[in-house]
DNA sequence: CGAAGTCCTG
DNA sequence: CAGGACTTCG
């Protein structure tokens, strides 16, 4: 049995907002640690992983592990019906065929309950691959899909290349060829291209240290690396105004908690060069040039409304890794490179 | 070659909304004054012509005249990529077949480079004859904007007739007739119907002592019309609180920019009927009355964005005038009177 | 056909 | 101020 208790309806609505238009159908998967979610989108270009952090929820309880297989068309209808400060309970029994929904509000005393059918999914669990990335970049989260949008008018792909300085994104168009640097803010990382192989390994040691686990951890290892953090203290003059750079979001989940009541998906994005973490942080083993579809880019680029800050994560030939964390949990997107000159 | 750097990207993206829709391909003529674009529209009913004066510039560099030939949408997809407020530095080689684009931003340490495919035009450089209009009317854009609109929902056309008490716009539609007047604010100069020929006479005299300057100054020259003074002498109760009228969008640059640089196009329309000068100045030799196509007035309506105030200027089977000045350059817009009842 | 932005209304 | 509807764009 599963009962889980959300303080804000909101977030599963702009979930659903971010995955419905990847994904039609998929199981959650439910145990003691929480809700996980991981499907290949409809064309089976990208992949979607959803976690949904037990702590996450006011009540949590799952009894035992239990897939629900939900339609997220179905989901989204009846999440519509709850107001964005709506506290939801979900609820399903064992085997049970359909998902209970509770919606209620503190302040008014009004409650919604929905039935919504579940089904049985086919779906091979699929085990991502830990990586250690060669290029790993934080930036507003509005700021990507600005850039993601803006030359999608121009082009069908964009290349990404991260480098010490900044991270450049173009595309290529019949009518213009387009190109935005976004300059790096001083913390990145930098490693000289020689030494970025020993880099690597260390990387690797470091992983094979690090053992299962990983799966949670891809870019938070790197953050994490020793001598990256030895080239952070050198460059920590900025330390103290960062409250959106991912190393906090995990350790000081209720500062973005508070930012998140206080602006509305629309606002965000606009307030985000204002109010938020505005900079952008490179960390960089090796320089790195893919390139990538932006039709799954701007699709992902949708869950802008989850959190102000996204996280993209790259090694050659390598699926980009797109992720955006918020306090309950995090959307990760893969994404393969194009190969090639298209 | 030409250099040039504009402070705001906003009013670029603005002109191309105002007239991509009309203009599909044109040439921005460029001379050491600034930029000139002047076309017929698609249909070759309507004449548009935009100015950028090279004053407008941060930094403006062109060392001998050359055509830029532009297509409109594809400037309008690269401008989308700027913000408003980025800074844009223009920038083509003499005979080069591309333009670039630099986007800059101070605040971010984003920049966005794009360069775009420019195309030879074969483009007559049209005279516009220098005419003296019978009726000049001063209104705010957002007011003509909202009757154009309203009417066009009614009939095809719009009779405009402009009296010494105000203004009138009337269509007839199948299911009902509209008519909307907006009375004269005072200041309006009023001559006598018989006086009218005399008044005329004056301001042909005045014209040919302004000589080549002209094409810049037809509606000022109306305004500063020393019997025109007088009047506005008599009635200058509304003198303190006009910020937005056509005189001071000239003399008073500042002024304007501050309020486009506060105020995005949604907004300033909105504002318009309150913090702007909402009043309407008409400047009367003689009754005029004619009728025009709605579907192109509510296309030029659209340059409401680049300035609170609209001119409209009209004489007796001669084209309108409609203009919209603003602190870099002005839209201009010529429409020949339907002739007969429809 | 779906999505995004804008406008308008309660 | 927020929610819904319309319009326009992709």
């Amino acid at each position: 049995m599963l009962e889980a208790r959300l303080q804000q309806a909101s977030i599963l609505k702009k979930l659903l907002d971010a995955i419905k238009e990847l994904v039609t159908d998929a199981n959650f998967e439910c145990d003691e640690e929480g809700l996980k979610l991981q499907a290949m989108d409809n064309s089976h270009v990208a992949l979607v992983a959803v976690e949904l952090q037990a702590d996450g929820f006011t009540e949590y309880r799952c009894d035992r592990p239990m897939p629900l297989g939900v339609n997220l068309a179905s989901l989204t209808k009846v999440m519509k019906c709850a107001r964005d400060d709506d506290q939801v309970q979900l609820k399903a029994n064992d085997n049970a065929d359909s998902l209970h929904l509770l919606f209620e509000n503190e302040a008014t005393d009004r409650t919604g309950e929905y039935d919504m059918k579940l089904m049985d999914i086919d779906q091979e669990h699929l085990g991502i691959p830990d990586t250690s990335y060669d290029a790993t970049i934080a930036l507003p989260a509005g700021e990507f899909a600005n850039i993601c949008r803006n030359l999608s008018t121009l082009g069908e792909s964009v290349k990404i290349e991260a480098g010490k300085d900044g991270v450049r994104f173009s595309a290529d168009g019949e009518s213009a060829n387009g190109s935005i640097l976004l300059k790096s803010s001083g913390r990145a990382t930098v490693s000289k291209p020689d030494a970025g192989s020993s880099k690597k390994k260390e990387n690797g040691v470091k992983k094979e240290k690090k053992g299962g686990n990983d799966d949670d951890d891809e870019v938070k290892e790197e953050d994490e690396d020793d001598e990256i953090q030895e080239v952070k203290a050198d460059n920590d003059d900025d330390e103290d105004d960062d409250e959106d750079d991912e190393e906090e979001e995990e350790e000081d989940g209720k500062k973005r908690k508070k930012k998140q009541k206080s602006g509305p998906a629309k606002k965000q994005r606009k307030q985000d060069r204002d109010e938020s973490d505005d900079k952008v942080y490179i960390t960089l083993n090796q320089h790195v040039s893919l390139t990538f579809s932006l039709k799954y880019l701007v699709n992902f680029a949708k869950s802008s409304s989850l959190s102000p800050r996204v996280t993209l994560s790259m090694s050659g030939d390598v699926p980009l890794l797109v992720e955006y964390k918020f306090e309950q949990g995090s959307v990760r997107y893969y994404l393969a490179p194009k190969i090639g000159d298209e």
